[in-house]
DNA sequence: ACAAATATAAACAGAC
DNA sequence: CGTCTGTTTATATTTG
């Protein structure tokens, strides 16, 4: 049958286009091949530059306390540049180093680029959670310290009749929570960057998204004070940024999240390709008003990266450094994430303290009625909502600008991924990372019966995913070609029709075999990081002490958690699915599960909305307004093509 | 450089 | 005849 067609090898590969993939959106329509050069690679240059955000009068308010902090907070700066930077050499800028992180890395560090290219998500994610598990340590150590003094302190002022007690306790959390502030300034004005670079293509509402939680977990009000302080002197990206970042607002409402998106999502897209159009007239208007002589990272002369405190004369200066020093590629969006990471654990941590401190003083007799917005109010009951949290660490990487879709490779396997950030992608236009196998695969293994017919696929895709209810006629072709090509896709016959099932085996069979880099290698480097020290241990410490220690929603970071725990371990077996709540994650074990001939289902029809992803929902706040796929279908005006 | 996996586009065939 | 399903082929990209 059919003559080999030779054409296999003949390629004509346009030499490697460094630049980023035109997968990441690429409009439809296009004729054939031909899509060579997407041509505006559009690099939108300019870093922007916001108007400033001075901290300084909260902290020469909080000064003292400030000091206290300093020497946590210095850790913890460290601790991030340390991760993040080590990045930095590479011999690009010599001079204008950064004094920190150099010297925390020059040492055995390995290039920045292998530190990327090593280590995968879940693994630089792993790397970040045993740094914060020692950060964690120490933290606490200081906190406890700091407690216990306080907590004599309280005591003393207390008997002595005063009604002062919270005092220190707030504004030490308001020093704290500003180290909070400023690294999530930092968060932003990254990602605005990259979003503004096309780097990360968020929709509209959804960029700021992740970083709007950050706020929120630690929303006292005294902080939201604060934070209007902070961004009221940062007219620039504020335009952008209101959308979804209103944290003054509705900062409690617990289904902010998906309030912010919950707009149809397609409306957003005039054009085929929305996104980049999305961001660039806003930024051009926008990119004007900047202040000039000021700059979020810009302050008292200095790069107020974190870790980074070059000297700049002027802003000009400052801006040079930081293109050449804090450009936005790979490394600095490590570095973002990095920061994330550290945030969140911040914010855990400041849950904790608070928790912690409000109980100590509540065994007192509630220190004071204390309005206490601080703790009560929001912080330990609802810490963290799932939402967005649990996005800010898997989104990152799905933000991650080249990466292509992950199909469980690296990253978290795609049902708990999924399950992470159903939410996200049900109202986000964002492309889930995902290939269109492993979705398949989700959507079919998501049945009760382990089957679909192709019109249930389609429906599935445009259910959960925003991004599916464009562009109909291209993906759903990739679909088709898809459940054709890939022999783990087994087609049935049924009476009504035919139905799509996995052969599991097939679908395994097919996945690579391992990493290349091998296990050994990525264990190698990071004990070879001056990380080796913490190891499983600390991993475990984390797992075990960190994480249950918030039982909210926020748990299902666990299973990221876990999941990136599994650096060392051959990654790929060991990422399989542990296939929605049944616990069947052991592939090889019984294969059979599902290529075994699975049962047709004798009605096809309807009810496939029924088959709602329980596993997947636990963790989501029900309120999910499932639109009618069908519907959606229709009202859609299969607007691209013609 | 190469191969494999993946994404996209499109031609085509059969069923309805 | 048009649409839906499926199958195939071709080509581009990304990644190991």
């Amino acid at each position: 049958m059919m003559v080999e067609s030779a054409s296999e090898t003949i390629r004509s590969t346009p030499s490697a286009q460094n630049g980023v993939s035109s997968l990441s959106n690429q409009p439809d329509g296009g004729g054939g091949g031909g899509g060579g050069g997407p041509g505006g690679g559009g690099r939108d240059g300019a870093a922007g530059a916001e108007a400033n955000g001075e901290m300084s009068p909260v902290e020469l308010l909080h000064f003292q306390q400030q000091q206290a902090l300093q020497v946590a907070r210095q850790f913890l700066l460290q601790q991030a540049t340390g991760l993040s930077s080590p990045s930095s050499n590479e011999g690009k800028q010599p001079a204008v180093q950064v004094p920190v992180s150099v010297a925390m890395m020059s040492p055995q560090m390995i290039t920045p680029q292998q530190m990327q290219q090593i280590l995968s998500p879940p693994q630089l994610q792993a790397l970040l959670q045993q740094q914060q598990a020692i950060m964690l340590q120490q933290l606490q150590e200081y906190y406890k310290k700091q407690q216990e003094q306080l907590h004599l302190q309280l005591l003393t002022q207390q008997q002595a009749g005063k009604q002062q007690p919270k005092e220190p306790l707030g504004n030490k959390q308001l020093a704290f929570q500003q180290q909070l502030l400023q690294m999530q300034q930092l968060q932003q004005q990254h990602l605005l960057n990259l979003q503004r670079q096309g780097l990360v293509s968020l929709p509209p509402g959804q960029g700021t998204v992740p970083l709007q939680t950050l706020p929120q977990a630690v929303c006292p009000s005294d902080l939201q004070q604060l934070w209007k302080e902070v961004t009221a002197t940062q007219p620039v990206e504020d335009s952008i940024k209101q959308e979804g970042l209103d944290l003054t607002t509705n900062t409690s409402n617990s289904t902010s999240f998906s309030a912010a998106k919950v707009s149809p999502p397609i409306s957003h897209h005039p054009l085929p390709n929305g996104q980049s159009t999305m961001h660039t007239p806003r930024r051009d208007s926008s990119s004007h008003e900047e202040t000039p002589g000021s700059h979020p990272l810009y302050g008292h002369g200095e790069c107020k990266w974190p870790g980074c405190e070059t000297l700049c004369e002027d802003l000009g200066q400052f801006v040079k450094h930081l293109n050449t020093e804090h450009a936005l590629d790979d490394r600095s969006t490590a570095q973002c994430r990095v920061q994330m990471q550290v945030v969140q654990q911040l914010e855990i941590q400041l849950n904790l303290v608070s928790s912690a401190t409000l109980s100590k003083s509540t065994s007192d007799t509630f220190p004071d009625g204390l309005p206490h917005p601080p703790t009560s109010a929001t912080a330990p009951i609802t810490p963290l909502r799932q939402g967005p949290s649990v996005i800010s660490s898997s989104t990152l990487h799905n933000v991650g600008p080249i990466r292509r879709r992950n199909s469980e490779k690296f990253c978290t396997p795609i049902s708990s991924e999924l399950a992470q950030n159903h939410e996200f992608y049900k109202n986000a236009d964002v492309r889930p990372p995902f290939t269109y196998a492993s979705l398949i695969r989700q959507a079919i293994l998501e049945t009760p019966d382990r089957q679909l017919t192709l019109n249930e696929i389609y429906n599935w895709f445009t259910r959960m995913f925003a991004y599916f209810r464009r562009n109909t006629a291209t993906w759903k072709n990739a679909v088709r070609h898809n459940l054709s090509l890939h022999k783990c896709f087994v087609r049935v016959e049924n009476v009504k029709g035919a139905v799509w099932t996995v052969d599991e085996h097939e679908y395994q069979k097919r996945r690579p075999p391992k990493m290349t880099g091998s296990p050994t290698l990525v264990k190698n480097m990071i004990s070879g990081l001056g990380y080796g020290a913490l190891n499983a241990s600390y991993q475990a410490a984390l797992a075990e002490s960190s994480f249950p220690l918030l039982n909210s929603p926020t748990m299902i970071n666990t299973s990221s958690a876990s999941a990136m725990l599994h650096v060392g371990h051959d990654d790929v077996s060991s990422t399989v699915e542990q296939v929605n709540s049944n616990g069947s994650n052991s592939p090889r074990l019984s294969p059979q599960q599902y290529s075994h001939p699975v049962h047709v289902k004798e009605e096809p029809a309807e009810a496939e909305d029924d088959s709602r992803p329980v596993s997947l929902m636990a963790t989501t706040n029900q309120n999910v307004t499932i639109p009618d796929d069908r519907d959606l279908e229709e009202e859609l005006p299969v607007e691209d093509l013609s």
